[in-house]
This record gives C-alpha cells, structure tokens and sequence, in this order.
DNA sequence: GTTCCGCATGAATCGATAG
DNA sequence: ACTATCGATTCATGCGGAA
C-alpha cells in the first residue's frame, strides 16, 4: 500500500501555488473567504475588490489541476445595502474568460442555517457548490456516492446495509463500497445536484466552515485512493483530514499561523511519532 | 366583496405590456420560456440571444409594478456544450442597469425531478427563484407562510430553555421591549429561502411550468386580497387560477392562441355562464 | 444503557446611533 | 452624506449531565 502524503502549508495562496507542478493536482475543493468576512482572521475583502483579488489565485488553480481534474467552489453572495451583491456572477463570467468550463452548479442546502429575522428576508439556507473543469472530459465516479432509493428499501435492506454502511462510513477510509455487491447497487440511486447537510454546530469547539460530508461527498465522487487533492484556503483543515482518512494526498494552504500550527498538529500524528 | 378580475390576453409581452398602466401591479411571478426549448410554442430563443430577447419585457415589467412590489422569476440555465450557459447571470446584472434590486435568490428544490443519467453529471433537481424590486421598502407578509417546527421540536417537547427567553433580556437589563409571546406556545417558524416543492405531474395540461404550491405560496408573501397579479408567460394559466382562487385581480399573457383559449374557458366560468 | 433536557453557538442582516 | 459599530432578532444541532 502506497504512503499516503498530507500537506500543508503557510502563506498566501497566490504565491504558494506557484511551487505547485502543474497538472499535478486531482480534485481542488475550498471554500475561500467570503467577501468583508472573517475580517479578524484574513482581513476582509470588500465585496467589490472580490473578483480582482480572487482571479489570479483562480489563474494557478487552472495551472495546477490535471485536465481531467475538477474544481469545486463553495461560495454565497453577502446581502449589501438590501440587495445580493453580483461578485460571484462575476467571478464565473471572468473564471471562464481564463479558461474555466462552469460545468454544474450543485446546491448545498444547510438544514441548520443561521437564525434571525428581518422585515424583508427570510434565513438564507443554502450556499453554492460550482463545479469548474479543464476540459468536457473530466473523471467522475457517480456509483461512489449513490444513496439508498428511499426509506421502504432501507427497510428492506436493513441487515445487508448495515454491513455496506461499515464499509461506506468507515471513518479508516480504505475504500467505500467498492465490494459492494452489484445487486446491492440496484437498489441504490444516483444523487441529484442538490446536497442535503448541517453546518456542523460545535458546542465548545471552533468550528469549520464546511461539515467534513462535504468534502467527504465530493472527494468520493470526484478521485480515487492515491489521487491528489488541494485545499488554497484550507483552514481548520477539513479537507485535509478527510482527504487522509480516505487514503488521497493532498496539499492545504492557509495564510494564517494559528491554522497552520492546528492543522500541523493534527494531520497524521502516528506519522509523527513514528519519525 | 369586491369583484375580482381575471383578464388573459393574447400577444407578445414585449407590446401587451404597454397597454398596462405604470405602477399598477403588486406581484409579477413568471416562468418565461427556457432558452432553446418550447419550440413548436414559442420560436425557440437562442441562449445568446436570450438576455437581448428578455430585456424589453422586464423593462416594462419595471414601468408596471409598483414601488412597493415584488418580481419573482422562475428560471434555470440550460446546459450548453457541457457547460451551464451564463445568460442568467447576464439577465441579472443587465436587469441591475435597467434599475431592478436584486433582492434574493430562492431556491425551488424539485423534489421529484425529471429521472435520467448522464456520464458527467446528476439529475438537476433545482430551479432559481429570483426575487427582484423596484424599492427596498417592498411588501411582505411573512406571517402568511410560516411552516410547523422541525422534528427536533417534536423530541423535545417544545420546551424553550429560560436562555432562551431571556437570553437578550439579561444583556440590555430592562426585560421590558422583548416580546416574549413570541416563543411562548409557538409552534410555527418562519421559512428559509429554499422551498421544497414537487413538481406536478401533469398530464392534462400541456406544459405546466410549475406546480399551484409555488405561485400560491409568493402570492401569500407579497400581496393581499384585492392586489394585483401579472404573469407575462402565463401558459397553461397555473397563476391566473391561483389567484383568481386567493381573490387577487390578475393580468395572464400569452402568444400561443391555444393557451389563451384554453385559458379563457377556464377562468371564471361562472361569470362566463351568467354573461 | 436509554431518554430527556439545558446550554452554547453558528460564513447573518437590519436599523439606529455615533463619528 | 457616508461609513463604522452595536443591539436585537432567531432556529437547528451536538454535547453533557440528569432522570
């Protein structure tokens, strides 16, 4: 079994992933910093600088990623002076002048969205999920991430998917479903492109800005074992913890210390002891 | 009682509109004909051709509605070449020039979407819902489409935590302008922005844009009893009888001569019959 | 061992107030 | 007039301790 390689490193992606061979990288997935947000942490980006500051790390994405490779963006719009601000309907129109194909936009709902209340809007409880490719022929493994066909076929099932479950969810990640039988499969379906999942709501611990389904669901569907997998704004790491745990290498890049410590510490620790 | 109207007129939108007077409309929600399909119906409109074509429409839509209405558009790009076509994104920020807010983007998550495989992507199982206004001080009566709790109240007995009531009270001290009635005995929440209806299956009606659930829901949201409603694309007339059910005056348009008989015989038939 | 309940918290937004 | 800060609003979830 090949050693699995788990990265990360510190800095501004703009520059780090020019240190990136290119068409070396499977499957880029990442949720970057949303517009005048997480001003503490990144020190906000007004929504209108957003597609300017934005394009030329898109511009290395492009570069790095293999021609069969798929970017997954996770992005939302802010509110602005009551209105939706356009960035994001910019930077698709701009990403696709550098050569990006807008393949599928998926739909991530978020069962758990942020309370409030306002006289002229109601909680915002989903988020983009775009699917940007090199190329028309890009790999994706739809079988790896069917879902039991409804409630009376898991009912059926009961026994026989309790076994594809120990595979399915194992959090060793070796392999998903793979010996699954094929008349098991049948009684499976084909998601749709709408992805149904809580934000993940730590009670004491910080949290992440995507639940690890997320990048679980998209690593299956999109690589294999072995294959690379890159995080530009990794943060607290997520994507890389699953992206191990799933036996892919990947690289993560973060621009601030205290996520790089974290996210250093907690990749592959048995690793580290054994060195 | 007041009388309701129910008028379905035939034509193209571009020049019926103008026979409607300015600032005159509560609500517009439509579902215009989708780029490259319908075409025995409508022509068939290029996808690059689309953002020119729709243009003209909204602007009279703008001149029509009323400062305190809502404009709901039900749309969805095609995909193109393996590409999902960007004319909605450039319908938006064109329409922003000739003066529409942007104020939200619904979802419509289509429960049971149309079945097929493709080798490179999922089923499409959403539609965008585009919210746009003339003025950030349109109506809304948010009241009017409140939902059952969640599930988890149901576990938990819908009993409140004392944080909870008065989590707020305790910081500003007085205890005195926080409505507490509000979480006492409630039972119902305010929605999100993701509505999860099925799509009507249909078979009577020749082509069913969307189901009744959808218009009767944005007609409960944005108008009262006596406002005016306007489809521009009214079809087979799902939101003329809606609203015409709801006792909202309603305006339909349509170019297809059979859709406007059809439509005609069933609006109102007891008027018909007494005339 | 289960089930029940309290608590903290989250990629938010509006309107008023202050500089 | 324009921008920055602050208080008020609200619901689903996971954890931890109690029954």
């Amino acid at each position: 079994m090949k050693e699995i390689q788990t990265k990360i490193l510190l800095g501004d992606s703009k520059d780090i992933l020019k240190t990136i061979e290119d068409n070396s990288i499977d499957l880029i997935i990442t949720s970057p910093p949303y517009a005048d947000s997480r001003i503490k942490t990144y020190g906000g980006i007004h929504p209108n600088d957003y597609v300017k500051w934005f394009l030329p790390i898109t511009k290395e994405l492009l570069r790095v990623l293999k021609s069969t490779g798929t970017f997954i963006l996770n992005i939302k719009e802010k509110v602005v002076n009551g209105e939706r601000h356009i960035y994001v309907l910019n930077l698709i129109i701009e990403m696709r002048k550098q050569g990006w194909l807008w393949t599928e936009e998926f739909i991530w709902h978020k069962k758990n969205a942020y309370p409030g209340k306002w006289p002229n809007r109601f909680r915002d409880s989903w988020e983009r999920l775009l699917q940007f490719n090199k190329s028309k022929k890009f790999k994706m493994y739809q079988e790896e991430v069917m879902v039991p066909m409804g409630d009376w076929a898991k009912d059926r099932l009961r026994h026989l998917s309790d076994r594809d479950k120990t595979r399915d969810n194992s959090k060793s990640g070796s392999g998903f479903g793979k010996n699954v039988s094929h008349w098991l499969k049948r009684d499976k379906v084909y998601p749709t492109n709408v992805l149904h999942l809580a934000t993940e709501c730590n009670y004491k611990n910080h949290s992440a800005a995507f639940p690890e389904t997320l990048p679980e669901w998209f690593i299956k569907l999109f690589t294999l074992e072995n294959d690379w997998v890159l995080d530009p704004f990794v943060g607290s790491g997520t994507t890389l913890f699953v992206a191990q745990r799933m036996r892919r290498n990947s690289i993560g890049i973060d621009i601030v210390p205290e996520y790089y410590e974290m996210v250093k510490k907690k990749i592959n620790p048995i690793d580290n002891y054994l060195l």
